[in-house]
This record gives structure tokens, C-alpha cells and sequence, in this order.
DNA sequence: ATGAAAGCGCTAACAG
DNA sequence: CTGTTAGCGCTTTCAT
């Protein structure tokens, strides 16, 4: 269909009256062409509007110049800010991309990972299914691959990861440091990634900075349904938390909800603050303080990784790299400034 | 790299002691093979983990199985959406996606359609860059397109549009039929296709169900902060008027702020709606009215009409698909109940 | 500097 | 039913 019947580089070259390896080095630039031939085929190439053939050139250099980008069903936003960064990263070195997402298993992982085999020149992989057994078994060992943010500790590739951990230490701690005695926290999905290293920060920074206070973690699964229950589980307690740090954006507005429901004001009666910095945070009441990541800066960075390991001059293979995130402090924490970079 | 010393089909060939053509017929499924050949080859085929080369196979077809997508630098959840009704559609018929965004440009957007040549069997195509002169210059004739949301008249693609107008007429309808006596339009960015749909919409739904009303449309360009100047323009009218629908939603959102600094209360003092259906909708205070778009849907049917253009069995070229919008009623406009599906 | 020719891995006639 | 063979369009030696 797409290629039915266009002009090839044997057309170019009758036209011009050189050889088809004329045609070839001057349209790749190989140099050892006079300049007068140069202006001859690229004008008939013009004239004849040829475009080489991506196939038959892919057949016999053994590159697509396309990447590959592997991501799970995730939610939208995540997901189209992860995306745009992959792709204009991806148009500046000249790279196609091509996308696979909506896995919601294991097998369509698998599937899709497989798929793009011989597609594609490198790819980046970010699954919840990911382990080192998934890889071994269904990439190729010469395919270059960048993970992202996945907990293997895959000793052939490179992964970039969020630091949920710096960035949950860090909003736990500016609620402790604005007084809250303690802060409750309404927890992730028992096996996610994030979620346990958005635990661990909490944890951590309550140890540290709130040694004698107790620990109060209620379950959550990211769902905003998930925080509206955690959220009245906690007013349940026989002492009221006074802030509470949701595992995420959605489940904090969930909580949100419990309280207003309840009749509490937040921040005055109860503090409140999320992660992820989703677009909703800002647009709730009063105003949500979370933990901006850098999706976008991710995918850009974890492209740049690949590329570079595509020209075989990448980052050593196991290396991880970790993104910083910001915590943003609006309105529901109880206090207005914004401090960032860590 | 990714070729770069895989196992062929001589090599199975070889192995199971059969001609290459034998392999190639089973693993095509192309029939005339004996059970047993089939076994044999398909285990050698399995025990060498073989693949086929995506660029032999499609430089002998003439197809790569691959849909690409172009679109522009546009608005997170629209776009995640899009794109995931056309993956999971694409991968239903066991199709590759190959997509290019963010562009901001007529020649940007024109590079993305070239690029994608010879490596697609056909293209969706949303762009507001796009023109019946941009489709003829840059897309090779006899590749099958279709697209998506578009002014462009085209005598040679299938277009699918979203029903702005229907969608802003039932709006408006429904805001009348409420009993606020006149409503007021806060206007799109002049040249946008889907702004001018809604505006006659608008227009169409006051000249039917209130004749005498006057018009009252002041401007915006789709941004929060044009909402806002819009609201507050709105209110220095000598008659504050008694609703409002905003062309989308961010305006309305800016507008809702714009009216909650002049101590207004929404709905009492002043109804307001919107159209798109973001989510951040949802959360506002209080809950926007909206028009609902299914773009989800969009993406799939758009997918569905590609592959049976590419199939040759598609709707004849040129026609035109509209989809329809739900009205959704929330808190914003004063009335609380769903009227749905036009 | 240019051309001729050998494949890249695969499918699709065409023979047998 | 199976094998042989001719290319698909291109890059790349290797001659000239």
C-alpha cells in the first residue's frame, strides 16, 4: 500500500544518468562525489519527489532509527507529560518512536516487549511487571534498553528512577517543621515501587525528625475512592492526626473529601498534602501542597540514556539514576512559600 | 544493533532440515504444509527464539503493519486519551503505533507527516496545521489517512469530527430551558475550528429557544487566564448576566475564579458551564457543568475507519463522521440530573 | 570519482 | 506437499 509503487533510487539514477551508487552516497552524504554530480541527483531527486525506502534501508544497515517506548496503562496525565518529553527528545536526535502502552498484565507486557523486536533500536521500558526474568526473556541481549522507574536492579540495564524517597522525606518534614506534631500517612499499593520508597521517606523523616511521635499509616491503593476511606479511617482514631501526607495526589483529594464531609477545614483543623502534583492539586479547595516530579524531564533524560547507549556510548550498563523532585506548598499544608530543588 | 547477527530463516531452515520456503509458509500460516513439517518447524523455530526481520518482511510486502499518528503540541488528558483509544485499537488488529506530537508549527507538523513515510501503512492525522494544500504537498497519494477533527473538506480523506456544535447548542438549550433568561458566551481563539463550531452552537440554541435575548459573546483563547479576564469583563457589564457558558473548560475554571473573587456564589448569583469534560471539572467548587467529549472513542473509530481504508474496504473517501457529546449536568449550573447522549 | 555487483532476510511465483 | 529461485530497494565493497 505504502509503498505501492514509488520512484526508487534506480528511477533517480536514469533520470540523472549516473549509477544508483551515486545516487546513494550523495543522499547519505559519503562523500566522494563531484559537486556538479551532487546537484544533478539531488535536483532529480527533488524533481522526482523520491524518498528512500525505510525498509530496504533498515534490511541492510541493520538500523530503524526508531525507539521503542513500552509503558503500562497508567493515568493520563503521568503518562502524556512522560510522553512528550520522550518524543521531543527523541525528533531532536532525529528518532521515531514507537509508543505500545495499556498493559494490564504480565503476558501483554511480554506481548508488547516482543513486538517491537527488530522494530526498533533501543527501547524504554517502564512496567510494573519488569523484573530481571522478564527481560532476560523477552529482550534481545544486544538491544539497548533504559528502564524507567522500576526497583530492578538489572546488572545490563541502565534505569532512571523518581526519587519518591528524597520527596517524601522532604514533604513530611516541612509538615513536621511546620509544626504539625505528627503526621499520619495514607500508604500506597502494598506492591508498588513508588509506594514503598514514599513510605520508607516517611518514615525515615519521622524517625529523624519526630523520633518520640508514633507512627500512624493507614492502607490506600492511589485511588481517589482509597483516600476518601483512609481519609475517615483517620478521624475515626481516638485522636485526630493533625496533617496527613497521602501517598499521592488522588488519594489526598479522596481524603479531602472525608474531612470537608466531615465538616473539618483544611488546613485549620487538619493539613493536608499529597505527591505527584497532578493538575488537579491546584485547582481543589483550598489548594493542594504535593511533591512535583519531573515526568517530563524523565522521559527526556531517560531518551538521551538510550541514544546515547545506541551509539555504544552510554552510561555503563546497571548504572541507576535518580530525578529529584520539588515539594510545592499551597494552601493545605498551612502555610505559603515554595522551596525547591533538592 | 538490534539486527545485528540475529538467526534467520536459513538457520531454521537449516536446523529442521526443510527449505526456507517451508518455514516461511508456516510461519505465515499460508497452508500447504504437512502437520508434521508444521511441528517440526515451529519447534526449531521456538528453540532458535527466531523473529522475523520486520524490514525484509515489509520491504517484500510493501507493508510494515504500522499506523502512525500525528498531532500537535496539545493539552495533556486530550491527548493520553486520543492516544489510547487508537493503541488499544491499533493493537486489536495487530497494529504498531508511530507517534509524532508537539508541534508547533506548519512545518513542523509537515516534517512529522514525512518522515513517516514508507514507514506507515497509513496515518491519522489531527492537526490544526492541516489544509487540503498541506495533505497534497506531504502525503504520498496513495496512502490511506484519515483525520481527525478537522475543517479540511477533503475530497480524498475520511474526516471524523466531534459535534461541537450539538454538543454547545444542548448546552446552551439546557441553560435556557434552567430559566436564566439570556446567556452569555465566552468565545474560543478566533481561527480554531472547534471554537467556531461551539459559537454556532451557541448562537443556533439563542436564536431558537430565545429569540429576543441579546447576544452577548465576549473573547477568550481557551486559556484559564482569558476565563478569568472574560469572567471579570462579564461582570463589568451594565446587566451582570444570569449564566455563562465558557467554550471549554479552562476558561470556565479561570471564570469560576474571576466571579469567587467578586463574592459571587456559583450557581446562585450566576450559572456557568463548560465543554471537554477535564477532569479537573470534577473537582472545582462547585462541580462544573460541561459537555462531555468522547475522545477515547474518537481515537478508536478513527483507528477502525484507517484500517478498513487500508484493508480497501473503507468509507468512500471524503466523507465526513461526527461524533456526538453528553451533555453532563454538576452543581455549576444550577440543576443537578444527567441528560445524556444526543 | 564513478559504476558493477553482491547481498541484507524474506515472500511468492514456479517447478517438481 | 515441498524445494528452487527471483527479486523487493538499498548500501557497500571492489574494480575501474
Amino acid at each position: 500500500m505504502a509503498t505501492k509503487k514509488r520512484t526508487t533510487i534506480k528511477d533517480v539514477a536514469r533520470e540523472a544518468k549516473v549509477s544508483i551508487a551515486s545516487v546513494s552516497r550523495v543522499l547519505n552524504g559519503s562523500g566522494g562525489v563531484t559537486p556538479e554530480t551532487q546537484e544533478i541527483v539531488r535536483a532529480t531527486a527533488a524533481r522526482l519527489s523520491y524518498v528512500p525506502d525505510n525498509a530496504a534501508r533498515s534490511l541492510i544497515t541493520g538500523r530503524t532509527n526508531t525507539v521503542g517506548a513500552v509503558l503500562p496503562d497508567l493515568y493520563g496525565e503521568y503518562f502524556s507529560e512522560l510522553i512528550r518529553g520522550i518524543d521531543l527528545a527523541a525528533r531532536a536526535r532525529g528518532l521515531h518512536l514507537l509508543v505500545s502502552s495499556s498493559h494490564d498484565g504480565v503476558d501483554a507486557a511480554a506481548a508488547a516487549v516482543r513486538a517491537m523486536r527488530g522494530r526498533v533500536d533501543g527501547m524504554l521500558i517502564l512496567s510494573e511487571f519488569v523484573d530481571a526474568a522478564f527481560l532476560e526473556a523477552n529482550l534481545p541481549s544486544d538491544l539497548p534498553a533504559v528502564l524507567l522507574d522500576s526497583p530492578v536492579k538489572s546488572t545490563r540495564y541502565p534505569a532512571l528512577n523518581i526519587d519518591n524517597f528524597a520527596g517524601a522525606n522532604a514533604m513530611v518534614r516541612h509538615l513536621l517543621d511546620l509544626g504539625h506534631g505528627s503526621v499520619a500517612l495514607i500508604a500506597g499499593p502494598r506492591g508498588n515501587f513508588d509506594a514503598q520508597e514514599r513510605e520508607k521517606g516517611y518514615r525515615s523523616a519521622m524517625a529523624s525528625h519526630a523520633p518520640k511521635a508514633a507512627l500512624n499509616i493507614v492502607a490506600g491503593d492511589f485511588t481517589e475512592e482509597s483516600g476518601y476511606r483512609a481519609g475517615r479511617e483517620l478521624l475515626a482514631q481516638k485522636v485526630r492526626p493533625r496533617a496527613v501526607f497521602a501517598g499521592n495526589d488522588m488519594m489526598a483529594v479522596g481524603c479531602l473529601y472525608a474531612f470537608r464531609e466531615a465538616g473539618l477545614e483544611v488546613p485549620r483543623d487538619i493539613a493536608l498534602a499529597g505527591f505527584d502534583d497532578i493538575l488537579i492539586a491546584r485547582y481543589v479547595t483550598p489548594p493542594l501542597s504535593t511533591v512535583r516530579v519531573r515526568i517530563a524531564d524523565m522521559g527526556k533524560s531517560a531518551l538521551l540514556m538510550l541514544a546515547e547507549l545506541m551509539d555504544g556510548s552510554g552510561p555503563p550498563a546497571a548504572s541507576i539514576h535518580t530525578l529529584g523532585c520539588d515539594v510545592v506548598v499551597r494552601d493545605s499544608c498551612g502555610e505559603r512559600h515554595i522551596r525547591a530543588g533538592l
